[in-house]
DNA sequence: GCTGCGCATGGAAACGTTTCCAAAAGGGTC
DNA sequence: GACCCTTTTGGAAACGTTTCCATGCGCAGC
């Protein structure tokens, strides 16, 4: 037997008096004599009554809720930035209305209209192109206050994101230290990534910087990611590259795998370098070097920045998020008998202890 | 210059109609001559008119909205879960308002009544014990369609669940074929996981069955999960077991690294055996044994259930999804000379390839 | 005793829809 | 030409709130 919805008016009736004041009284906004008040509240929890967020939302124009787009949950980068939304928010009366694009473009846009149109009072996005999304431009154009994830701020649009091009420099850097020469970057989704492509923008600015050869730029698809054997005939291809900058940790821990298969070892014959810092790459037996850039903290930061805008408080774009370069037994020195022929001469199989960047922060806050 | 919020009633205005012609127009229901639809249409477009789904679901009753709550979207098992919800819903029309708990009873309370006082259409939860949560009784009192994930079915909720204690017996007789006798079972959140309390009760119950000692149950703490140190101190007092199954792979791989410490190598010392079948395990040096179980694959079931309901069509519990046992390196059979000295005889070192169960399906679909 | 003030109260409008209903218009049949 | 049926149309109510405003009351100050 379905319990009809309890309205404010049922509470009004019960307790004998008009609904403003049973608004009042439930809102603790306005006036209201003891006796009114106790009624209304008895009569309240009798009938079990709770307010209609929509009711509410439709009066106030505000919903209460922010709206938040990013690529695939599937990804635990974006799902721990989620759940770094969902910190910094709860208790802060918002709620997260979703939506994921499976990295596409027009799934975006078509996701932006759609969380408008459900009356969102902000926007948490992480997408493919936030600097050309019409329905971004128009969500702004409303005055919907946004927020990006993960990317450089665009379009005078504030951000919570890491400098992806300064962690690759550094990430060329330790290569370089260790004395790498023929470099490779890992990309995936780069045509739909611009973090991707910041990170090898960064990556080769650095190498030219000093003066070495372009890394050379290998681009994967899904199937290729995913199947070891497939990956291991792209990296053939590739025989000079000593060290691999791969897009993020899953495919560097890939890399290894393919490695394996090839009868490479790591780091003797390949080292390899991730992205993003998953807890995983550190208990793996061969601990994996990356870069180290706490989603979590990028969400709750993103978070924060939109309640700041929500408030009406101005935002302006703070400093990118630190980030930290995380060495590991995949990245050492290339070995001298190197698995191609033609390759450089022997160097100081002992290097310096890695240091880390002084003012980045060390990990997951 | 903020552009005020443009609704039906300015369309109206501008094709010189009344709002209601213009929402049967806008919605196609109902007939309107081929002019007046003409002019709606192109007033709204060049108004750039979307609907309020506020306004909507004020009216209608209903707000096209999906309740979602998880512990955490930390956990990439239930992000990849709600990703699978994701995937089934998009093209639907339904949203996914989500919440999390963080594994926290009294939060799951709270989400829930957030939740439905927003006016979701459907719920699908995991949380601490569906089982006896009010806010989840008076949900489903109000009639809001419901299922779970993850747990198995409870109190006439139907769930799209694996049956993880039949998922552990399989594990139980996967030691035993190894020939392992003394067994662990490390659990992480006992008290708030019916699902880790399930795959110790099948754990056990198979060892029982099969005449063998009962595995010793761990339990261990966050802090004790994040530190291999402490891990191996905690590992370290239960040098007899020659078998492990943690409740999920993360906690299998960090076994792996304490044991490491500890000296011990995987499998000759110790046999791990994890739980959930994430992919990285699969790439790892020595490929993790453990349960595929396909959460993407639960979420999308989750919601394929739910909009039957929603549509009005009964739903009766289905079957249990499939799982699969994956044979990993980090099963073998225990050394003959263990690392305990009270401990088995010599065993065949060779033993017979290990074969899935029939009818459970190969993995993520 | 009046004026004026502050407090408690409730009616009603507004928020953006959809839908019921009645009315108008058009067209065919007798 | 009257009648009826169908199609198109728009006014208005309803959904559940909040808030503006007007009303009524008691009380202090003159």
């Amino acid at each position: 037997m379905r319990t009809q919805r309890v309205t404010i008016k049922d509470v009004a009736q019960k307790a004998g008096c008009g609904v403003a004041t049973a608004s009042r009284v439930l809102n603790r906004s306005g006036s209201s004599s003891p006796e009114v008040r106790d009624r209304v509240e008895r009569a309240a929890r009798e009938l079990g009554f709770s307010f209609s967020a929509i009711g509410r939302a439709l009066q106030s124009r505000r919903s209460m809720t922010i709206g938040c787009l990013v690529p695939s949950l599937a990804n635990p980068v974006f799902a721990e930035a989620v759940q770094g939304l969902q910190d910094a928010l709860s208790g802060s009366g918002y709620q997260l209305l979703i939506a994921s694009s499976d990295y596409d473009a027009a799934a975006d846009d078509a996701a932006i209209e759609t969380l408008v149109s459900k009356g969102i009072d902000g926007l948490i996005v992480t997408m493919v192109d936030p600097g050309d999304s019409p329905a971004l431009a128009r969500a702004r154009s409303r005055d919907i206050p946004t927020v990006l994830m993960f990317h450089d701020p665009v379009a005078g649009i504030p951000s919570a994101y890491v400098d992806n091009a300064e962690a690759a420099r550094t990430v060329a850097r330790e290569c370089l230290r260790h004395g790498h020469r023929r470099t490779g970057f890992l990309a995936l989704r780069f045509a739909s990534s611009d973090r991707s492509r910041n990170r090898y923008a960064g990556f080769l600015a650095e190498c030219r910087a000093r003066g070495l050869p372009d890394p050379v730029l290998i681009e994967l698809s899904e199937a290729e990611a995913n199947t070891p054997e497939k990956l291991a005939a792209l990296l053939s291809e590739h025989s000079d590259v000593t060290a691999i900058f791969a897009s993020n940790d899953f495919l560097a821990i890939a890399v290894q795998k393919a490695a394996r298969l090839l009868g490479l070892s790591v780091p003797e014959h390949l080292s390899v370098v991730g992205f993003d810092g998953i807890e995983i790459g550190r208990l793996l037996d061969v601990p994996l070097a990356t870069v180290e850039t706490a989603p979590g903290r990028m969400g709750r930061r993103a978070a924060e920045m939109l309640t700041d805008m929500l408030q009406g408080r101005g935002v302006d774009q703070p400093p990118s998020l630190p980030f930290a370069f995380r060495s590991g037994a995949t990245l050492a020195a290339p070995c001298p008998e190197t698995r191609d022929d033609d390759q450089v001469a022997a160097r100081p199989s002992s290097v310096p202890p890695v240091q880390t960047d002084p003012d980045t922060e060390p990990k997951r806050g």
